[in-house]
DNA sequence: CGTAACTATGTCGGCGTTGACATAGTGCGG
DNA sequence: CCGCACTATGTCAACGCCGACATAGTTACG
């Protein structure tokens, strides 16, 4: 019915009304957690959105030139998400860029692999960081129990952040600690 | 210097000269666990390689209308090839269809998301599978130990993907296992 | 004998996505 | 008073990518 991106902003709509500004920031934090886009696409989308009759606005004089538009998930919106969320998925197109790096890592020289590993690590641990905290912020309010509550749906989302944020963690440092063996028994050998 | 596609190209006529043919099967599998092309796109990415100095080939006559081309690496191939390796990556831009349909999956009936859950399980534990053979392949002859080796970089790769499917296992059975025992109590109740 | 699968390369239209450009009011700090 | 950041929406060109279409010889199975 509409694209992926489509369903991410009806996502947001299903929470509150949001203005487009208001997606394209949401679609940083938390959205851009497991999808993004940019503000360009947003508004293109939001009228497509309103053309299928799954999204409806209402105007309020803004700043600027344009007038300010408040977007509200429809009857219809709210039915094709709720289809759309529990219809299977299809098999995601791989892209993993750092794999693709490691696949011809045996070209390049070991001690710069190790460094751009390096800069991985800090890079995911920055992000485990932020997703611990906001793991903290749900269990300090008690840790969300009702599948079917919003609060869940958030709360199963950070956890699986967590879980391949870790997991991604682990591998890097294998990676890295065993290039790093290699190269330092060369420069002593 | 070219697109990512290009280097998983040059990547693979590091290794040994391909046709485009061989490379769009390659893309498949075993690139394809972490980038997918279609052949249109490989063509394409050839012409613009030789185009750049980074790859060249050699005419042969093949069947059908068009001669068969057998690509090789240059020597700036090689070298571009691995400088991009250990270049550090872009932060990618996330784009998890799985977790779009669990952020939404409050609006849907629980025992359809599980059956939703059931068909992902199911299609993961394949892959965790696919992956634990050729793992036991590389083991029964000898674990790789030279991180310099296109076989480390090769066995490398698979343990990341080993790694992320178990994780991805782990997460979508909690989630499972915690749905239905809300429809469950549900039901019963 | 037909036909399906495999080898082998190529074009084309359409869509999703990105980055740059464009416009303009409000509020804040130097 | 100047400039910057924020609110707020919009267009446009370019590019990556996908599916469909096109051509044609060999091999193998029923």
């Amino acid at each position: 019915m509409t694209t992926t991106l489509g369903y991410a902003v009806l996502g947001l709509l299903a929470r509150r009304p949001h203005s487009g500004y208001e997606v394209a920031a949401r679609m940083r934090t938390p959205i851009g957690y497991f999808w993004t886009a940019s503000h360009a696409q947003i508004h293109g989308t939001l009228s497509k959105l309103v053309e299928a009759g799954l999204a409806a606005y209402t105007t309020e004089p803004g700043p600027g030139p344009y007038d300010k538009k408040m977007y509200t998930l429809t009857p219809a919106g709210r039915t094709e998400l709720a289809r759309w969320a529990a219809s299977p998925p299809p098999a995601p197109q791989p892209r993993n860029e750092m794999l693709l790096r490691v696949y011809n890592g045996w070209l390049a020289d070991p001690a710069a692999v190790v460094a751009m590993l390096d800069g991985e690590i800090a890079r995911h641990r920055d992000t485990l960081g932020t997703y611990q905290e906001l793991r903290a912020a749900f269990d300090a309010n008690g840790t969300p129990d009702d599948p079917r509550s919003v609060r869940f749906a958030d709360y199963a989302t950070l956890l699986a952040g967590i879980g391949s944020e870790r997991e991604e963690l682990r591998w890097l440092k294998w990676l890295r600690d065993t290039l790093r063996a290699a190269s330092d028994s060369d420069g002593a050998g």
